[in-house]
DNA sequence: CAACTTTTTATCGTTTTTCGATAAATAAGT
DNA sequence: ACTTATTTATCGAAAAACGATAAAAAGTTG
């Protein structure tokens, strides 16, 4: 069974973004977002998911993705 | 405020999957996949999402996308 | 090193929401 | 008309995001 993984921080360094002002324009607190980045959530709502999409102005393909196990 | 769009036909037409199929593969009612297929679901749990993948064999980009509200 | 900032971890509580079960309606196919 | 597939609708329960707060860990700078 593959999981979803989330990256954040290539975009982020891309975008000259740090934890806090992303939270910020996201909307959630820095906890929450660094928990979201880390993978410590098992599912992301979708307001969430498009905040962060709209202030890295990037796609969901840029920061999900699908990890088959190995096997 | 954009919004993320989930697309599975494109991808379900390709692997001739039908809904059926692929909530019971997925592990999923058939009636929650048909929500989620038609967005009326704002979170999705990572599991899901991966099974989706898993069985579409494709990649969160290919179904997710992001799409900017026109102003 | 010491002071400061940023990020991560940890609890607890609230609110939101997926998801299941079920039934019914609509659409599609034969 | 009949059968199958999909969608819509309600209700309830379980799961989980997210907030607030505090504290620890990590990183930065003079």
């Amino acid at each position: 069974m593959g999981k979803i993984v989330l990256e954040l921080d290539v975009m982020m360094a891309k975008r000259h973004m740090s934890l806090g002002e992303l939270a910020e324009i996201v909307g959630i607190t820095n906890v929450n977002l660094s928990k979201i980045k880390n993978n410590k959530v098992n599912a992301i709502r979708f307001s969430t998911l498009s905040g962060i999409c709209q202030a890295l102005d990037c796609e969901p393909g840029d920061i999900l993705k699908y990890v088959p196990d190995e096997e």
